[in-house]
RNA sequence: UGAGCCAUGGUGUAAUGGUAACACUGCAGAUUUUGGUUCUGUCAUUCUAGGUUCGAGUCCUAGUGGCUCAACCA
């Protein structure tokens, strides 16, 4: 397992309550720790599994274990290769290498000959009711359920009619193989569940090998227990099936997996249910499963987030019991501080106004030497041209400036990043009153954060020469869903009344040339904009950035008073 | 008229029965050629009621509140 080392995820945490389950396990003799994560391949994943990947692989890297991955594919229908293939490159970019790379479906035919072996100790049978009939008998919460009548079937009749529905007999739905327990249990996940199901679907990978396939409950306690899994970690909502689980096992006799709940993350603003985020992807709501404004770790990644900002914001939410709902503004932070210490610095103008210097040459080009990271001197600096014609942020110019406001204003000093210090002369409006240009002057002893005279100015802005400006479009993304998103939404509407329609704005942007490189995911701040992430689409002639986050703004919190 | 799980600042997560802490957020200030970063300070927490104890966030009892479970999904 390689995880590059990230800065202030090593503090010194307490224990969570798995890593106590497991030293207390090592204390009493059995240190071999075994984790696996095991996603079904039936969509991407997303921040939520995140948090999965890293505990589990976290966890067998803490204590000398081993953690696989295993695809739990046992329901054919749902389920298809691009998944397979997206989160094994999700879960290799966020940092962790799998010791083995195993499938449920790798394990049907042990399944199926324990399956067997349940028949012949008479705990499990075959039923023939309907779906309907078996909804029906299996009572409620608050009503015990009514046994089926073929519980009574012979040993022989049950492996006869398992075999033959193998064998491909019986028409989907004909029939189940269930397992022999309790109807009356109050416990749901108790009354004689499903084991298995006839399903004539093509699988991703058995191809058309089988036409009955094991149900969740009884394959995955099996496959841990093949893979000799030591703390099989999942979320809360199993817990129920923990006594199905340790019932297979036991009534098997094979290796005791035990299952530990923890609570899953939610997150403000966030949808993390895979079906509802497969319908955003099939009604196009988005352009994809790595969409920039989905939760997905792929959309994250394309956004410019980092495998070490993740792993971090992992670190930090814990493991707990307890719901939870995450403020996303905390993912933010830890994308943020990374992005910080390693993204360059640019120069760009999202919504400009043109400036003239009026007493600049003209034709003049002067270039001016410009920091690339102020946080690390290695990222080394750029030269950015200057010219007597420049664009600068609309919202860096006000006519009638609130109290505090120190950019640009009729008569008011600010400082040109980098180059001169500019005063504004003159505002030059349309016919409608809008700002068409700004008329400056320069101190042309001012460069290098000098003065004529030693003032000094509080605002400092940053521009873009109009004559060497390229042309970007930008992609500013919010969030998806404006308020929460209820699992049942009102009468009357659906979960897509609920989705921000600002999620998504493109403005074209003017940048600064030495970005005209920029392509494949390299990340920039734009200084006092956000952080961007070059598209992977993106090419030279045409670039696109992705917003990443913003930056802390406390000014514009000081423009809506 | 079920079973299981859970309850600590605004949000998360900690705390051998012994001073309730850490991070995010908020607020205030300092530094700053990004209203960013960094630094300093600061506000704010144990669901309720009993009980055990010298001492309870922690143990016990009762209550209250929340979540999960009635797919041939996982």
């Amino acid at each position: 397992m390689s995880v590059e080392k990230i800065e202030g995820a090593e503090n010194e945490r307490s224990l969570n309550f798995i890593e106590e389950v497991i030293e207390a396990d090592i204390a009493k003799g059995n240190t071999r720790v075994q984790t696996r994560f095991p996603p079904e391949p039936n969509g991407y994943l997303h921040i939520g599994h995140a948090k999965s990947i890293c505990l589990n692989f976290g966890l067998a890297q803490k204590y000398g274990g081993k953690c696989n991955l295993r695809f739990d594919d046992t329901n054919p229908v749902k389920e298809d290769v691009e998944y397979v293939d997206s989160i094994k490159e999700d879960v290799r970019w966020l940092g962790f290498e799998w010791a083995g790379e195993y499938y449920a479906s790798d394990y049907f035919e042990q399944l199926y000959l324990w399956a067997e072996e349940m028949i012949k100790k008479g705990k499990a049978y075959v039923d023939d009711q309907t779906q309907e009939e078996i909804r029906q008998n299996r009572g409620t919460v608050m009503v015990a359920g009514v046994n089926s009548p073929w519980r009574e079937r012979s040993v022989e009749e049950n492996l006869d009619l398992f075999r033959r529905m193998r064998a491909g007999e019986f028409p989907d739905g004909a029939r189940t193989l269930r397992a022999r327990i309790d109807m009356a249990h109050p416990n749901m996940l108790m009354r004689d569940p499903i084991m298995y199901r006839i399903l004539h679907a093509h699988h991703h990978r058995t191809g058309d090998k089988w036409c009955i396939y094991p149900m969740y409950d009884y394959a995955h306690g099996e496959s841990d227990s093949i893979e000799k899994v030591t703390h099989s970690v999942c979320t809360l909502e199993f817990a129920v099936h923990r006594p199905l689980y340790e019932w297979f096992i036991e009534e098997l006799g094979i290796f005791p997996s035990r299952q530990y709940e923890f609570a899953r993350l939610n997150m403000t603003y966030t949808m993390m249910s895979k079906r509802r985020l497969l319908q955003l992807v099939e009604n196009k709501v988005v352009t994809g499963w790595d969409d920039p404004r989905m939760p997905t770790i792929a959309a994250m990644r394309r956004r410019g987030y980092t495998p070490g900002a993740i792993r971090a914001f992992a670190d930090r939410v814990g493991v707990a019991k307890r719901d939870n709902v995450i403020d996303l503004g905390l993912l933010e932070f830890f994308v943020r501080e990374d992005l910080n210490k390693t993204a360059q610095r640019r120069m760009a103008v999202l919504n400009p106004v043109k400036v003239v210097i009026t007493n600049y040459p003209e034709g003049q080009t002067e270039m001016f030497e410009c920091v690339n990271n102020p946080e690390d001197e290695s990222a080394g600096k750029r030269q950015v041209p200057f010219t007597r014609e420049l664009y600068i942020e609309r919202d860096d110019f006000m006519e009638e400036p609130p109290k505090k406001y120190f950019r640009l204003s009729p008569g008011n000093e600010v400082r040109l990043r980098y180059s001169y210090l500019v005063k504004c002369e003159d505002v030059i409006k349309d016919s409608e009153g809008n700002i068409t240009e700004l008329r400056c002057t320069y101190d042309p002893d001012s460069k290098h954060g000098a003065s004529s005279d030693g003032r000094k100015v509080k605002g400092v802005i940053h521009w873009v020469s109009a004559e060497h400006a390229k042309k970007a479009e930008i992609r500013l993304y919010n969030t998806l869903f404006t308020k929460e998103c209820p699992d049942d939404v009102a009468e009357g509407e659906t979960f897509f009344d609920y989705i921000n329609p600002e999620s998504l704005t493109t403005v074209e942007a003017l940048l600064e040339p030495s970005l005209a490189e920029a392509a494949g995911g390299d990340k920039f701040q734009f200084e006092r904009v956000g952080y961007f992430c070059a598209d992977a689409d993106s090419t030279p002639e045409k670039l696109v950035f992705n917003r990443t986050v913003t930056l802390k703004d406390s000014w514009t919190k000081m423009n809506k008073e």
